[in-house]
DNA sequence: CGAGCAGTTGATTTTTATCAAGTAGCGTGG
DNA sequence: CCACGCTACTTGATAAAAATCAACTGCTCG
């Protein structure tokens, strides 16, 4: 039973999906245009997993043996310090793979945002099928390289962007990871705590608070419900982003 | 006229080269186990181009046509935001890949650190060999997530670690990157400005001046000369760049 | 109803940036 | 060969940004 699920043509994250026979649950959600056969083998291979919201789909230092497609819900990418110091390297949602770097042991930590659900495969079957299907190899590779640009705007972000440029940056970043473009344009939806845009931004929980009340006070956002809120002068917002306030 | 290279298995650098019939030089340079007929196809198709300390390879907005191999030298890539702040995410060196990344236009700027060569492609006769060569894609797409690995450490750096930190850590991985490995262990050569050193860490030069000086002074660290250093304490070292110090 | 957690706000400290003088190395030209 | 000037680097004083410490608010869920 095949599901294809169409997004307008710009869309990265245009997806061909298929459903899990067993659990029922849709099993393989792979971006680009991969050959339903293809999708069909390699969903053949996989686990189907379900997890809660904070549980662990991968632990730093431990031996990489599988490689992680999200079907759904989103998992948060993060790197520890000794100290317990935290910084959550990305965000990922349906469709996104997972442990794909050689190596072997991983070398980061992933865990449910919210509750999801994700396809597993051993890392030896996933290579002998990625050899046969050069689609979906080319697929991967074009999505690896869109990881890499988006991870060279993080570093910017982190090395040389003031708290209030990187609170503007990523309110405006978040909606275009929203799978299904359900929201709204203007409001924005934001699924984690302060501490995890802390971490993820490179700062604390209180700047984070600060520079939020700082953008409702000058009108630039309103927080409708602390996990929601809208953009009521995107311009302006670009404009801190971009360093040019 | 084919030049085999060959580094200790555990180096990832490990690569297969071949030299320029036209200008004499290495034409091409691949980590990993490619093809020689496809290294060929591949040089046959390509531009050498030599380029000056300073001068630019890519320029950040512009279109995105080419495709780079680095075939000697370094060249740094980086970011910038319009009020002239710098974030270098990285450096590349011969065998290195540059302009990989889908889109219109790039989305980064790379300069020669010091006197370098390249082969240059047409992105769409790299794309029509990139289908025909499964080995090099695979080549490709494994460095790809190495560089991902390594963007996520960086991204580690530069949202969470003091500026004493990121400069041991720097010091640390620095030789890993010499491709040769002719440098002996506890030396290290640094053959970047400190601006730059400071741009790629997301600090100021006097801060990594400082931070020098103060290694230097605790005896961790001995300066030999102003790009040449010798690493005293190696222990001590990695226990400050993890956060143990 | 109240405990507990997430978030906000305020006071203070710390870190690093900024501003400002130097000093050292190095290539050029007298 | 040495003086000059340039640039990179170092060092010091001060300022700014964000972290830390601390108190408080408000919400959610037993």
């Amino acid at each position: 039973m095949l599901e294809i699920r169409t997004f307008p043509s710009n869309c990265f994250r245009r997806s061909s999906s298929i459903a899990c026979d067993t659990c029922g649950a849709r099993a393989l959600s792979v971006c680009g245009s991969v050959d339903d056969t293809d999708l069909g083998r390699l969903d053949a291979m996989a686990e189907h997993a379900s997890f809660a919201a904070g549980s662990v789909l991968i632990r730093e230092g431990d031996p990489a043996r599988h490689v992680f497609n999200i079907t759904s819900g989103s998992v948060r990418v993060y790197k520890l310090l000794a100290d317990g110091r935290r910084q959550i390297t990305g965000f990922l949602f349906t469709g996104d793979f997972l442990g794909l770097a050689t190596g072997d042991t991983y070398v980061f930590s992933a865990e449910a945002v919210e509750p999801a659900t994700a396809c597993r495969f051993r890392k030896t079957e996933y290579r002998a099928l990625i050899r046969d299907c050069p689609t979906l190899e080319a697929t991967l590779f074009d999505r690896a390289n869109h990881e890499l640009a988006a991870a060279q705007s993080q570093m910017l972000l982190l090395g040389r962007k003031t708290a209030l440029e990187r609170i503007a940056t990523f309110l405006l970043d978040l909606p275009s990871h929203d799978p299904a473009r359900t929201i709204p344009p203007g409001h924005v939806h934001l699924p984690m705590t302060r501490a995890e845009i802390a971490d993820y931004l490179g700062l604390t929980i209180e700047t984070v608070s600060r520079v939020l009340t700082r953008l409702k006070t000058q009108g630039v956002i309103r927080l409708v419900s602390l996990s929601e809120l809208r953009v009521e002068q995107p311009e302006v917002l670009r404009a801190l982003a971009d360093g040019v306030g």
